[in-house]
DNA sequence: GTCAGTGCAAACTTTTTGCAACTAC
DNA sequence: GTAGTTGCAAAAAGTTTGCACTGAC
């Protein structure tokens, strides 16, 4: 399963490349593959790390910065805008979910939700055409809950 | 209804400030008020000429930057991570809404639907106290999908 | 052979930090 | 008077860009 995502994914970049007259770069494929084995999200410094180890492939980060851009396009990676990086997710195959961030901690966890997908995902929207959405729920994660209650009660005893 | 909304804002503030032990400075209590004079989303350097302009009160951008925290922290302000800059709005009495983000030109519009409030409102989460959300909807414009229809017809015919 | 793509380093942008001066309390 | 705040400038962090070299076509 996994391995035939890969394939297809691959399969859809050299399609995207072909019809946009790009080059299918060696780089690319490594890119597109490392990010097919990372599970969750990632940032530009996390890729850039995982590709020596995980994919035994060095390229600097300019090109993973240019490749993502394509990525992006192709419709192969989604981007995020969470904490201070930017963060990017795996697009095909990856089930609908939604965030919850930590505004103490910056922790993201995700959850999924059939009713609230079924209602985004039925939305008309004028003069526009939607091709992916993020929902982000902020909060506090029950961890910095516990620490900030301490923190709170050291003050007020002060 | 504008000047009372500031008035409250303002109270806000002086028991959030009083409750955790700051200083109530005038350069908080200005840049709240500038905050509450614009209407849609806005950077640290659009706020930053605002002060100025409209404001008439000169803060250097550390305090903007610090101030916002405090802001964010007193439910007085939202932030948001569209684009390259952190973008933020006022929180106090601003209806809830979402955001439908172009890719290609990057503008931001807002839109309100009942049916999806209320979804996203009666989720439970577990071990997470929300406090907020945003729901941003990425796509592409009307404007966009002319200009990007004539890009492609013209490497077509090439 | 040609030009898109890559690597590198420098540049740029946004945000954070250190420190002296200031001021709310 | 004192410690929290401010302003400034330097530093940090993330991303983009210019340019010479490389390799896909």
């Amino acid at each position: 399963m996994e391995e035939s995502v890969k394939d297809k994914v691959r399969q859809i970049l050299t399609e995207y490349l072909q019809a946009n007259g790009h080059r299918k770069t060696p780089e690319r494929y490594a890119i597109l593959d490392t990010i097919y084995s990372i599970k969750g999200h990632f940032d530009i410094d996390t890729l850039y790390h995982y590709m020596e180890t995980e994919g035994n492939f060095r390229v600097s980060r300019a090109t993973l910065y240019n490749t993502i851009v394509l990525l992006i396009d192709a419709n192969l990676v989604i981007k995020h805008q969470f904490g201070t990086s930017s963060q990017f997710e795996r697009a095909y195959r990856n089930e609908t979910h939604h965030h919850m961030i930590c505004t103490e901690c910056g922790q993201v966890a995700e959850f999924q939700n059939t009713t609230l997908r079924e209602a985004i995902g039925s939305i008309k929207l004028k003069r526009f055409t939607a091709s992916h959405y993020s929902l982000y729920i902020y909060g506090i994660c029950s961890k910095c809950v516990k620490a900030k209650n301490k923190k709170t009660n050291n003050i007020k005893s002060k």
